[in-house]
DNA sequence: AAACAGGCCTAAA
DNA sequence: TTTAGGCCTGTT
């Protein structure tokens, strides 16, 4: 497990939880399982984020692997919401070992020791389906901004909501020790906002063509009908047992294949087999692996193997976002 | 300006 | 059962 302490760090109230082995938290939240995290700030070794679960804004930052620092955060949420979101307490030196003593890959050996810092959070289920239908055929600067803008547009405020009073994105000088948490709501740069339900969705569908999603739109709509109606229970299909069945309950969105559901078991189910093959991943497959790899020879952390992978060869090939 | 971006659907073999 | 187009939109 980890450990914790309540203390002040650049000058504000923060908890230091330390004893999360490999872990980095940029890699984490940049690897492409989420949307919603921006970078606030990066000094030297230090990184820090801004991102939105549940109905929380969450501010965290980072000096070493393995230590997090959540700002103004309260002690219970650590061990509660954020710990659970952030997985920080799996073992993942014994996912990485369990994963590597199954194959004599060289490539995905040299992908787990590029990418072992990475872990598999725990997103909300319909935010991540959500997010994930948006993503088909599309590029992560867009999809980014696509949530953003629905965000803004059926979500809540949550700055204002916690008293911030500057946009933390738009407080250009921001520094260690100049608090977002001072600081103006933003109304429209859409990142503190909560995600938008299912329901306030299916209550005015029409809202998100402002945002853009193009052909995805009546993707969009049958999730929200479909999940409201109950016809796609996914507090169900979080407890399936059945990996197959989690994959065609989700399949029973227009618009959701095997990529999408794979993605939204893999990052919001914690079904870590779960091993969505998408264009990088297929590129990866091609050069390293002779046209074809077998998931289920990976074993039980297959998804964690798919995302070193995933990470290692978009690396390597220079992606930014 | 043509091609592409973390897919999926539909129609046609 | 597999395969080719087409699809919104924004960016390069």
């Amino acid at each position: 497990m980890f450990d914790k302490k309540a203390g002040s760090v650049f000058g504000k109230d923060a908890i230091t939880v330390s004893g999360l082995g490999d872990y980095s938290l940029e890699d984490t939240l940049e690897c492409g399982q989420c949307f919603r995290a921006v970078e606030l700030c990066r000094e030297g070794d230090y990184v820090e984020y801004l991102t939105v679960v549940g109905e929380k804004l969450v501010f965290v930052g980072q000096k070493e692997r393995g230590e997090l620092i959540f700002f103004g955060a309260d002690e219970r949420d650590i061990d509660g919401f954020i710990g659970e979101y952030f997985a920080l307490g799996e073992d993942y030196a014994a996912i990485k070992s369990d994963i590597l003593s199954r194959t004599d890959s060289e490539f995905l050996h040299a992908a787990a020791d590029a990418a072992s810092g990475i872990r598999i959070l725990r997103q909300d289920p319909w935010e991540a389906l959500f997010s994930f239908i948006i993503s088909q055929n599309n590029n992560i600067p867009r999809i980014k901004k696509i949530i953003r803008s629905i965000s803004a547009a059926y979500g809540e405020n949550l700055a204002e909501r916690s008293g911030i009073s500057e946009c933390p994105l738009k407080a250009k000088g921001y520094k260690n020790g100049t608090s977002p948490l001072d600081t103006s709501p933003c109304r429209e740069c859409g990142i503190c906002y909560t995600f938008p339900s299912a329901e306030a969705v299916n209550t005015s569908p029409e809202k998100l063509l402002d945002s853009h999603p193009g052909f995805r739109y009546k993707y969009l709509t049958d999730a929200a009908a479909k999940v409201l109606s109950g016809e796609v229970d996914l507090e169900k299909i979080k407890d399936a047992s059945d990996y197959s069945v989690t994959l065609s309950e989700l399949q029973k969105i227009k618009g959701v294949g095997e990529k999408v559901a794979s993605c939204t078991a893999l990052f919001a189910f914690s079904n870590l087999n779960a091993f969505p093959v998408d264009v990088w991943m297929k590129r990866a497959i091609d050069e390293y692996f002779g046209g074809n790899l077998d998931s289920t020879a990976l074993g039980e952390y297959a998804g964690v193997a798919q995302q070193y992978i995933f990470h290692y060869i978009r690396m390597l090939a220079g992606e930014k976002n």
